[in-house]
DNA sequence: AATGAATGAGTGTTCATTCAT
DNA sequence: TATGAATGAACACTCATTCAT
């Protein structure tokens, strides 16, 4: 089975292509093992690579970390954001990044743990995350809809909730509709009547491609 | 320094002293070094123990984490409960609820930290710390004043914005007044008029004691 | 086998037995492989402990090299400031020096071949080892005997010129009477006459005790 | 910046010339970082070609340090040599050969260094070091101007009083008097009077040329 | 109950060397 | 001939755990 990363890549150098085999192996030794419980040689071995080849490829453990968590949270970001070009609307925008940030994380659990597990550690990876909702938030704000102060602890808050309720459904504690029951919490509180915060967030919404081939 | 759960025990037998100590060096080491770094020769160190003493106490180190982990929820929830025991409008004790976790986590940091640390990987520890929001947002949704649905997803998620809130106060990311806004937005997602939350959320709330020394 | 170390502790607590078998493992794998070569595991196996304990009695590999070095130059300075505690000409003195330096690294090869490989690259070292022979070499300039400046290129030319002959002996490229060859040259060198350097450095001298057991 | 090896061959084919240039590389990672220390991947990177090509000039490692080792004490034996190809008197003949030596290796610390680090590791080197020492000395004897039996030991001892010499004022121990200060001790040692010795060890030399470009 | 020396599997990391291109 | 990605054995070091005292 191929992984994200390398169907992100192939056709191209095998250094490349080889560094992302790595990525993928660490994803999955993530998700599986929890970041630090993972070790450099699962991972090669996952990857079918020697552990010395992990070398030549990352200067430490740290770097493929960091690697992986903000390469997972620029493609999600990025496919999530590019699906919603064309909607202006800042409490839709809100509703359809909660749902299918959770969705996406669903499709592929991998992914969602390794997501989960490091954007807690990584205050800098979570900076990257919540500059998204924040982009929506402020906007809202800007156009009337919301009532709130958008700050940190805010954008913060708002992004654990989406965490959180990834990692339940991951852990199958919550069923399918818990993107839209969240969603509907988070525009209540952003200050949106419960008729209209209920009409957005169990408003049908398409399914994202998965992982487009090529650029 | 005498730590908390040594504070409980005095005058007891040395077994439960012993015991005792070691989870308080337990969550001072979890504290500054996380816990999987955590070694139990720090911890036994810290406790002025030597390590095969350790073991005569917990099975293995996971038992120790487990052992800290409920022992801190327990010790927080129930001094919070308590300090509550007068309150029945199920608004003013969520309010009071979020507000004092995030002071008492923020007074004693090694035991706030200890208890991030360990919220996300116990998921048995989550339950019950959500017990005690539940209870009170079970009796705002049966007293009419929270329009919600009480489910696991709403408790995990409205947990998790205290856990956030706790986190950013902790990395000195937020100030003091993090908890009344966090506890106003809370109140407004649970259905209350802006006016309300603002009221409630931010109504003086007295200083908790710190460490009761009898129960 | 038991070696010099632990010979000297015997009958003392197991710790500093087991400290004592690692340093006598360490002055072998030195001797045999180079400083630089020897591994930790080696040292531990030769040890007869795991390479776990190795690390309950130094702190690293520098640490046990220093520690070797060190008990290794006393050791030998030591038995040798000894045994001459009765010359007080400073011509007799170096000589002697020199020549039991040669015959005791000679008599134990390990020894000598990790005395020898150590010097070089410990600075601090050097200065303790040359430290007895440039208090020697005082005297004899305060005595009138030797007529030279006795700076830190002299003692450090005149210990390494002890060190090569040691390296020599152990490489069998030169037989039994380079040390008194060695301290003849040592002695004209300071300023005696040819006639009175042969007969000092070519009297015979005592051999000295092994290696005492016991203080 | 071009390195010695290098200048001996300009002009000459490619494969000669990228030999040069991984032993030039070799000489400053080995005084850098040491022999043993030094990573066949540094001396590549250093010498701006491949880690493969590495290999395509050396068999391994080893090959290259005796390369080096035996290249440089060539390049300054002949050096020396050479430039004292008029001096007939012995005495002469050895005070310059040993404060040359020194001058040379501090004025590239790089080769002083590598000179040093090898000398005692490869006996075949010392071996063809020496023989210009000892070629002088026989001279000496032969003259009847040193007083001594020139064997092995004499031979070795005396060079490593000067690889002492170079290795402390690499160190900056000892200052520019050095050579003619140990010069002094040498010719004393081989039987000259006082006087003489001091006279001929102080007297000034020209400044060798720094590195010749043509044979 | 307490000690603390000993264990050994495991970790991250380095590096000389090989080999397909 | 030159490249550089890949290899894998080896290394220093950690740490949860055991056990004789």
């Amino acid at each position: 089975m191929i992984g994200v990363f390398a169907s992100r890549v192939q056709g191209r150098g095998k250094r490349v292509r080889t560094r992302a085999r790595l990525m993928d192996a660490a994803v999955e030794s993530f998700a599986r093992e929890g970041i630090e419980a993972a070790s450099v040689n699962a991972i090669a071995h996952t990857a079918d690579v020697s552990n010395g080849t992990f070398y030549n490829h990352f200067r430490d453990k740290g770097e493929i970390v960091t690697a992986v968590a903000f390469g997972i949270a620029r493609e999600l970001g990025q496919r999530i954001h590019d699906a919603m070009s064309d909607i202006d609307d800042a409490a839709e925008r809100v509703s359809f990044g909660t749902r299918q940030s959770i969705e996406l994380a669903v499709r592929d659990p991998d992914w969602g743990r390794a997501w989960v597990r490091s954007i807690w550690s990584l205050a800098e990876l979570r900076r990257e995350v919540s500059a998204f909702a924040r982009a929506d938030l402020e906007r809202g704000v800007r156009d009337g809809v919301f009532k709130i102060e958008v700050d940190d602890l805010f954008v913060d808050v708002f992004t654990s909730m989406v965490v959180t309720a990834v990692l339940l459904r991951l852990d199958g504690e919550v069923g399918p509709e818990a993107g839209s029951k969240l969603a509907e919490h988070q525009l209540r509180m952003l200050g949106l009547s419960p008729a209209r915060a209920k009409r957005i967030a169990w408003r049908p919404i398409p399914l994202l491609a998965d992982a487009p081939e090529s650029a």
